[in-house]
RNA sequence: CGGGGUGUAGCGUAGUCUGGUAGCGCGCCUGCUUUGGGAGCAGGAUGUCGGGAGUUCGAAUCUCUCCACCCCGACCA
């Protein structure tokens, strides 16, 4: 590609809504213009980047067995009233009415169109298993897009879905999509971690999580460096504590904690360790028609509370925080001196682990400007009436596996895999015809990647100071050559279209910057836009029949006879 | 949706408090000079100051209202 005849928009200055260096850098270098909330536009540049990542995709997928084929993003209301999830996805859900006032989405996921199309196309035991799959634009209305192509309302995904007689040959199928996403991210260039993690809306079993590492993740990610344990820390079992409870020895007392609200600020002011104290979560309880009870959920003072093992225990699917009123209305004290003694029979109390093993603890006295030391279960207050692991793992935590300690990082979530078992099957009737003649529903696994979102994720693992460092697979051009005053000077045009001639036939993807640019503006265009090799052409160096190499991650370029660029080049694209 | 904030040229912004000719940098166009790290000089184009209503002789500026976008919380590839 000559640079003159593409369209290179990139920008000094980021617009002022980007924060995330990928997000700042991609709208720099004139990857992508946004048109509206957690909408864009992929520019040429872009979207060739685009194309590379879902040229990998293809591949990999086409490899392990899967089908290509492209459903309709829009879809009707029916399929999705038929598995209940019209209503359960909510606003998330962009809804469409046409002409004839017909109810239509604009599909943020596919489980319905494809199970349809299962149930339609697939009468016998002989035609499974199945996994098909397509790379299309998706559509949810996030409650908040942000970081550009990171968290977008529309964007691309990859989405493939599997089906079978057995749950064994489904088994068999996630286990070769767990390896062919691997196969993807290493491709791609991409510092990943698998991970297992929570099923959420899509529901179902067995689940993993590919997040590319970065410390601007959404996700916080438990991982045991001594085993081969990693789970989203949405999942990630914090073990109850080995130790037994240690037996009281202070005596129960009220401290003057006058502005002291948060754990913290309560420790600092008694001198203790923040481990000593025990914080009250207010929470409001669903349970039957419209009722709701007051609950206390007690938590260590350093640790957090996990809403999602929260909802998983018994009673507290729906639950939500409490107002101040409440708090005042059930405790007769303000937020942020709270807590389990004392407190009425109709309030209750679920307590995690690491505190059911604590005593002589500090907690909020539910009394203003007052918290108690030296409490104890049994003594000052009841043994609370549900344990639990309710809360977030942290740094040093055992691992589950009992093989080492837990550390943590954060990621980015580029792919999720799931064994979702006949959850959709089920609710749309998609049965076959098993060998003995019986009517069984299929065993169904779901597999998506966010490919677009994957170009925002590489960006963040790979930029500096200079601008964007693209992996070799994915970058938009591999090699950029730069003539330097190629209109002044032929012997400088002639070695950059030779060059550029040989580098295309030899079948390699190449810019050449024939913008009659200055060296300063090619130099700075290139390094932003994140080409992995540069090669300059000046009459400097030609008069010795030399050129410059420089790879994007090199400090200096290196001289290089003309003669062999063409075979460092192919060296380095090896 | 709740809380906070911002809307001025393609991008970044000043001006708003204290009403009176809409300014700067980058980018863009023309010409000349320049050409190894985002050039210099000269000339030029581009603004419904987010929209609407109001107050006023006069509104980017004050008031009301609507809209869009961004940031902090719950969603997810």
């Amino acid at each position: 590609m000559r640079a003159s005849q593409f369209f290179i928009a990139t920008q000094k200055e980021a617009p002022q809504e980007a924060e995330l260096p990928s997000h700042r850098l991609m709208l720099r270098a004139g990857l992508i213009k946004r048109l509206g909330s957690g909408l864009y536009t992929w520019m040429p540049l872009g979207l060739r980047v685009l194309r590379k990542v879902e040229t990998v995709v293809r591949d990999e997928m086409n490899k392990a067995g899967a089908l290509e084929l492209l459903m309709p993003a829009v879809q009707p209301a029916e399929l999705w009233q038929e598995t209940g999830r019209w209503d359960v996805f909510g606003p998330q859900m962009l809804k469409i009415t046409d002409r004839h006032e017909r109810s239509f989405c604009f599909g943020p996921t596919h489980e319905e169109v494809i199970t349809d199309l299962a149930r339609r196309e697939i009468k016998s035991y002989k035609q499974l298993p199945l996994n098909f799959y397509q790379i299309q634009t998706k559509f949810r209305d996030e409650i908040r897009p942000r970081f550009g192509v990171m968290r977008a309302r529309e964007f691309v995904m990859k989405d493939a879905y599997s089906f079978h007689t057995s749950l064994e040959s489904l088994e068999s199928t996630y286990a070769t999509m767990y390896q062919a996403y691997s196969n993807v991210f290493n491709r791609l260039g991409l510092k990943f971690r698998a991970v297992r993690a929570d099923t959420g809306a899509i529901g179902g079993d067995g689940s993993h999580e590919f997040h590319v590492l970065a410390d601007s993740g959404e996700d916080a990610l438990a991982y045991c460096p001594a085993s081969d344990y990693a789970a989203n820390v949405e999942l990630a079992e914090a073990l109850p504590p080995s130790e037994p409870r240690a037996a009281a020895q202070e005596t129960l007392r009220e401290v003057d904690t006058p502005k002291q609200t948060a754990c913290e600020d309560v420790a600092a002011l008694l001198g203790i360790s923040v481990t000593r104290t025990v914080k009250a979560i207010a929470l409001m309880v669903a349970h039957g028609e419209g009722q709701s009870r007051f609950v206390l959920a007690l938590l260590r003072g350093d640790h957090s509370l996990n809403e999602i093992k929260l909802a998983k225990q018994p009673g507290f699917a729906d639950f939500r925080f409490a107002t101040e009123e409440e708090i005042r209305a059930h405790l007769n004290c303000p937020p942020g001196f709270i807590g389990p003694v004392g407190v009425s029979a109709e309030v209750s109390v679920i307590a995690d682990h690491t505190v059911a093993a604590m005593s002589d603890f500090v907690c909020g006295a539910n009394k203003p400007k007052f918290h108690l030391a030296g409490v104890n279960f049994g003594r000052d207050l009841p043994e609370p009436s549900l344990v639990a692991d309710i809360r977030n793992v942290i740094n040093g935590d055992p691992s589950p596996d009992g093989k080492g300690v837990l550390e943590l990082c954060r990621g980015i979530e580029v792919g999720h895999i799931f064994q979702l078992r006949t959850k959709y099957a089920e609710a749309m009737n998609a049965t076959y015809q098993a060998e003995n003649g019986e009517l069984k529903i299929m065993e169904m696994g779901c597999y998506g990647i966010g490919v677009s979102r994957i170009v925002g994720a590489a960006i963040e693992q790979g930029n500096d100071a200079r601008g964007i460092i693209f992996p070799a697979a994915m970058a938009p051009f591999s090699v950029a050559i730069a003539p330097i005053g190629m209109d002044r000077s032929d012997a400088v045009k002639d070695a950059a279209l030779a060059l550029y001639a040989e580098l295309q036939q030899a079948g390699i993807d190449v810019l050449l910057d024939d913008r009659g640019e200055r060296p300063g503006v090619m130099f700075a265009d290139l390094e932003l836009i994140g080409i992995p090799h540069r090669v300059v052409i000046g009459d400097r160096g030609l008069k010795e029949g030399q050129v410059e190499y420089q790879a994007r991650t090199d400090e200096q370029a290196q001289s290089v006879a003309l003669t062999d660029i063409v075979a460092k080049l192919t060296q380095a694209l090896a």
